[in-house]
RNA sequence: GCCACCAUAGUUCAAUGGUAGAACGAUGGUAUCGUAAACCGUAAAUAUUGGUUCAAAUCCAAUUGGUGGCUCCA
C-alpha cells in the first residue's frame, strides 16, 4: 500500500496548489496522506464551503496536466524562511525540523513546491482521474491545539481505482444504515427532546427493555463474581470533589452547582467518591477485602455541545460501575479477573474481534497526573503485567490514562467511524490515600487499599448505541424489545392465537398479538422491519392440528407444540443465546 | 466550545419571493385474507423571535436543535 500512500499525499500537494490558486493570499499549512484519502488544512482567505468543493476539483484536474514528477530540492533554513516567508505556519515547520537537525526539503510539481519530506508518485500521469474526489470541508485547530487557529481542512477520498472508490463510498453507505441513531428512531429504542435537552437520552420503552435486560445481567453477573451493591446520591456538597481531586480539574464539563443554604451542591459526574465513602463508613480489616461495590450510578456531565453523539456521547448516563478495593497481594489478581470478566460479558454479546487499548501515563502531559513517580510506575508495571497474563489481545497507548493511575480500553467504532471507549478498567494507586481509606492488616498495621475501577458494559447509554450498531437492531432473543409477534390470518383463528398469547405472556415472553385490521403480509412485513426474532402465522391449518409453524429471521420451524416452543425460547433467553 | 453546513406533517421528501403538496405512519370505515406494503375517507407541518418586502417556507439576523469534522472523552 505504498504507492496508495504516495499517491493520496501526491494528491495532498495538488489540492494545497488549487486552493492558493483559487484563493490567493491563503496559507497552506499541513496535508498528509490519511486511511481512505488525504487532506489539507488551509488558513483560506475568504471561505470554503461543501459548494465550493466542486470548483476545486475542477483547478485539480486542470492542474494535474501540467504537473509529472516532483522534484526535490534541499534548502537552508534562511533559504527556506525566505521561500514561505508569508506563512507563519511553514515558519513554525522549518523551525522544527531544523530543532530536529534534519533536511529542509521541498518538493517541486508544476509550478507549485511545498515544504515536504517526501513520499510522492512518480508520475501524476498515474492517477486516474476518477478514482479520487474532494469529500467534505471541515474546520481543524492548527496542530491539533484547541488554544490555535481553527483552519479550514478539506477532505478528499482516492483509491487506485474508480472501483475502489465507488466500492469504498457504496460501503459507506450501507454503514449508515446501521446508524444507531438511525436504527434507534426507526425501532422506537429512544429519543432527545429539546425542551428538555441536549445530550438527555429519553428511553422509550421498546429500547428501557434492552437496558433493563443488560442491567439484569450485569447485576446477576455480579452477584456471582461477588459483588455487593450500593446506592449513593446523585448530588453531593462541592468539599467531595476537592477532596477527589475531579474539581479543579474537571469542573469545566461538571453541571454547574446548586446554591442552597450557603452551599454548593454539585451533580456528580461519576460515582468514585462515593463509593470510597461507602468504603470508610465502617472499618475495613484485611479479612474484608477484596470490596467489590457495585452501582449503577446516574452521572451526568457537562460535555461540549459540538461533541455530543446520539447515545454515544451524552450528557446523562447511567454507568455499569463497581469499585474495588483490594490489599497490595489482591490488586493484581482483581485487575485480571476484571479482564475476564470483559472477555466473558464480550463472548456472550458475539463480540469476537477487539482488542483493548493500555493507557499509560502521556509523557507530554505529565504534569497532569496525580500522585507519586514510584507509584506510577507500579501501577503501570502492574497494569501490563495483568494484561499480558490474561492473554487479551491488546497494544499500550502512551497517553489516555485517568490523572489518577492507569486504565484499559475496549474501543468500539460507530458505523460511520468514531471511535470511543465502551468499557474501561483501571488501577488506581493514588485515591485511596487521597481519601484516608486504610485496612487493618494481619499485622495489625494501617494499610491503604488499592482501587480498581471498572465499568465493563460502561455506560448503557453508549453500550447500547453500540449494540444496536453491532446487531443492527436485530437484538438476540434475550433483548429483543418484542420476542414473539402472533399473527393469526384472520378472524377465525383469533381465538386459537389469543390461547397461545396467553401461554407466552403467562411465562413471561414479550409477546404481541397482531390481530389489526391490515393484510397478513403487511403485518409479516411489520413484525421484520421491526427485527422481531419469532413469528407465529396462525391458520385454519394450525388450529386443527394444534401445533404451530414459527419462523425465525433465518428459519421455518414447522409442526413443533407451543410447549416445545416455549421451552426452546424460555432456553435461549436464560442461555442468553446468540442468534 | 471551535469551523462549516442543515432545519417543511410523527417519518422520508416536494414546493421561481406570489394558493404549502406526496408517500408511509396515525385515525374512521370496507374487505377476513397463508408469508415483506389491500381499498376508500379524515386529521396533521414551514423550529423560535425579530427584520427586509405590496407579498417570506424561500432573503437577512439572533436563538434553539441537528449533521460532518477539530478539541475533549464512558
Amino acid at each position: 500500500m505504498k504507492n496508495m500512500e504516495h499517491i493520496r499525499h501526491s494528491l495532498a500537494h495538488l489540492l494545497g496548489a488549487s486552493i492558493l490558486e483559487l484563493y490567493p493570499g491563503s496559507k497552506i499549512t499541513l496535508g498528509p496522506a490519511i486511511d481512505n484519502g488525504f487532506y489539507y488544512d488551509v488558513d483560506v482567505n475568504g471561505k470554503i464551503t461543501d459548494a465550493d468543493l466542486q470548483k476545486i476539483e475542477t483547478k485539480m484536474h486542470e492542474l494535474i496536466k501540467t504537473w509529472s514528477t516532483f522534484e526535490k530540492k534541499v534548502l537552508s533554513k534562511e533559504e527556506a524562511l525566505e521561500f514561505f516567508k508569508d506563512n507563519i505556519y511553514k515558519e513554525e515547520l522549518i523551525n522544527a525540523i531544523v530543532n530536529k537537525n534534519e533536511d529542509i526539503t521541498v518538493y517541486t510539481s508544476g509550478n507549485f513546491s511545498d515544504l515536504c519530506r517526501g513520499g510522492h508518485i512518480e508520475n501524476m500521469a498515474d492517477i486516474k482521474g476518477n478514482s479520487w474526489k474532494l469529500d467534505r470541508v471541515a474546520g481543524a485547530y492548527w496542530r491539533g491545539d484547541e488554544k490555535n487557529k481553527m483552519l479550514t481542512r478539506v477532505y478528499g477520498l482516492a483509491f487506485e481505482t474508480k472501483e475502489e472508490l465507488e466500492a469504498y463510498i457504496h460501503q459507506q453507505e450501507e454503514a449508515k444504515k446501521r446508524d444507531h441513531r438511525e436504527i434507534g428512531k426507526k425501532l422506537e429504542l429512544f429519543t432527545f427532546d429539546e425542551e428538555i435537552g441536549k445530550g438527555l437520552t429519553i428511553w422509550l420503552p421498546k429500547g428501557n427493555i434492552i437496558k433493563e435486560e443488560l442491567e439484569n445481567w450485569a447485576k446477576e453477573t455480579e452477584k456471582i463474581w461477588g459483588y455487593q451493591r450500593v446506592t449513593t446520591p446523585i448530588i453531593t456538597k462541592e468539599s467531595l470533589f476537592y477532596t477527589s481531586g475531579h474539581l479543579p480539574l474537571y469542573k469545566e464539563s461538571m453541571y454547574a452547582p446548586i446554591r442552597i443554604e450557603e452551599e454548593n451542591y454539585y451533580i456528580k459526574p461519576m460515582n468514585c467518591p462515593f463509593h470510597h465513602k461507602v468504603f470508610s463508613a465502617l472499618p475495613k480489616s484485611y479479612k474484608d477485602l477484596p470490596l467489590r461495590l457495585a452501582e449503577y450510578g446516574w452521572c451526568h456531565r457537562y460535555e461540549d455541545s459540538g461533541s455530543l453523539f446520539g447515545l454515544m456521547r451524552v450528557r446523562g448516563m447511567q454507568m455499569n460501575d463497581a469499585h474495588i478495593y483490594t490489599t497490595h497481594e489482591q490488586a493484581m489478581q482483581e485487575f485480571i479477573d476484571v479482564i475476564k470478566l470483559h472477555e466473558y460479558y464480550y463472548k456472550v454479546l458475539g463480540i469476537e474481534k477487539y482488542e483493548m487499548e493500555l493507557a499509560l501515563r502521556d509523557p507530554k502531559k505529565i504534569d497532569k497526573y496525580h500522585g507519586e513517580e514510584a507509584d506510577w510506575e507500579l501501577a503501570e508495571k502492574m497494569t501490563t503485567e495483568a494484561m499480558k497474563a490474561s492473554g487479551v489481545p491488546f497494544k499500550i497507548a502512551n497517553e489516555g490514562a485517568a490523572f489518577y493511575g492507569p486504565k484499559m480500553d475496549f474501543q468500539i467504532y460507530s458505523s460511520i467511524g468514531r471511535s470511543f471507549t465502551a468499557s474501561t478498567n483501571q488501577l488506581d494507586l493514588y485515591m485511596g490515600k487521597r481519601f484516608g481509606l486504610e485496612y487493618t492488616d494481619k499485622d495489625g498495621s494501617k494499610k491503604t487499599p488499592y482501587i480498581i475501577h471498572r465499568a465493563p458494559l460502561g455506560t448503557h447509554e453508549r453500550f447500547i448505541g453500540f449494540l444496536i450498531e453491532h446487531f443492527a437492531g436485530a437484538f438476540p432473543v434475550w433483548l429483543s424489545p418484542v420476542q414473539v409477534t402472533i399473527l393469526p390470518i384472520s378472524e377465525h383463528q383469533k381465538e386459537y392465537a389469543e390461547s397461545i398469547y396467553k401461554t407466552l405472556k403467562e411465562n413471561n415472553i414479550r409477546v404481541e398479538l397482531d390481530d389489526s385490521n391490515e393484510s397478513l403480509g403487511k403485518r409479516i412485513r411489520n413484525a421484520k422491519m421491526n427485527k422481531v426474532p419469532y413469528m407465529i402465522v396462525i391458520g385454519d391449518k394450525e388450529k386443527e392440528s394444534n401445533v404451530i409453524t414459527v419462523e425465525t429471521r433465518t428459519d421455518k420451524l414447522e409442526g413443533i407444540t407451543k410447549e416445545s416452543f416455549l421451552e426452546k425460547i424460555q432456553k435461549e433467553i436464560k442461555e442468553r443465546t446468540l442468534n
